[in-house]
DNA sequence: CTATTACCTATTGACATAGTAGGTAAATGA
DNA sequence: TCATTTACCTACTATGTCAATAGGTAATAG
């Protein structure tokens, strides 16, 4: 299950692709159109400026802004940074050790299909698919 | 993430279909087979049973046992049915309160669409896709 | 120098996960 | 009949994750 942390991001990335004026634009304004808690989304957005998804600039006139253009965001790669991982099942996980039963075992190429269709879609998906550009 | 209630789930019914003798197989061979916990496999099968995958027999004999041939089970109704759901974000969940967001909602058909590649894939795949037949 | 904004650390309640512990009930076969 | 084997049942627990909340500090513009 993709949790609201990476849900989250993708929202807040399309808002701001959708909502992109050439400033920062305040966290405030983001978390009133979506409706969700400023607060916690500050968690979500914080590690995404970390991952190099956004910028963050502090003081009057801040907030957030892209740092590429919508089309050069894959949404995989969001997913992946905000849940750690795109894996379906523990095994395949990143930093998962690795399983003594992996040769034997009878499930695995089953997970590992799944997984491949499940990185492929989302990499084949772009933010700027998601996008709905309002202005002309 | 599926988690080991769908994956041992699938394990088990694939150990009984490449075990199958006609009789019940004790919890006990099975476990020790595969791996697992017996304890653990015991609320699992239960709820196999409970869920009709599989039939017990208690008692001296007993065990588990298919109902079914390999091929009349797909893999999505076992997940389904361990996991709950089959869904991949709350919102498309079985039991999911409607989201007043919905209509307005960009990223649902995102959700939608990887929604039904995984049903369609885990629906198209049968027990018997995984079984390698030892006894000729 | 004040308002605005990001950024930081810590804490919380609820829930799920992956088990363990210790029984009772049913069936068999010696 | 009775011991053994098996399923079946209730309860508990440790750990972790999720989705936040609370209460600050630092930076910046006007």
């Amino acid at each position: 299950m993709i949790s609201t942390r990476g849900r989250y991001a993708i929202r807040v990335m399309i808002d701001l692709a959708e909502n992109d004026n050439g400033s920062y634009i305040p966290l405030k304004d983001i978390a009133a159109r979506q409706e969700i808690s400023k607060k916690y989304l500050e968690i979500i957005v914080k590690d995404m400026v970390a991952g190099g998804l956004l910028t963050g600039a502090s003081g009057k006139g801040g907030g957030y802004k892209l740092c590429r253009r919508p089309e050069d965001y894959t949404i995989g790669e969001i997913i992946e940074l905000m849940e750690g991982s795109l894996a379906t099942v523990a095994c395949l996980a990143d930093g998962a050790l690795p399983c003594p039963r992996a040769a034997a075992c009878e499930t695995l190429p089953l997970w590992e299909e799944y997984d491949k269709l499940t990185h492929d879609f989302f990499y084949s998906k772009r933010l700027s698919d998601l996008v709905s550009r309002r202005e002309e």
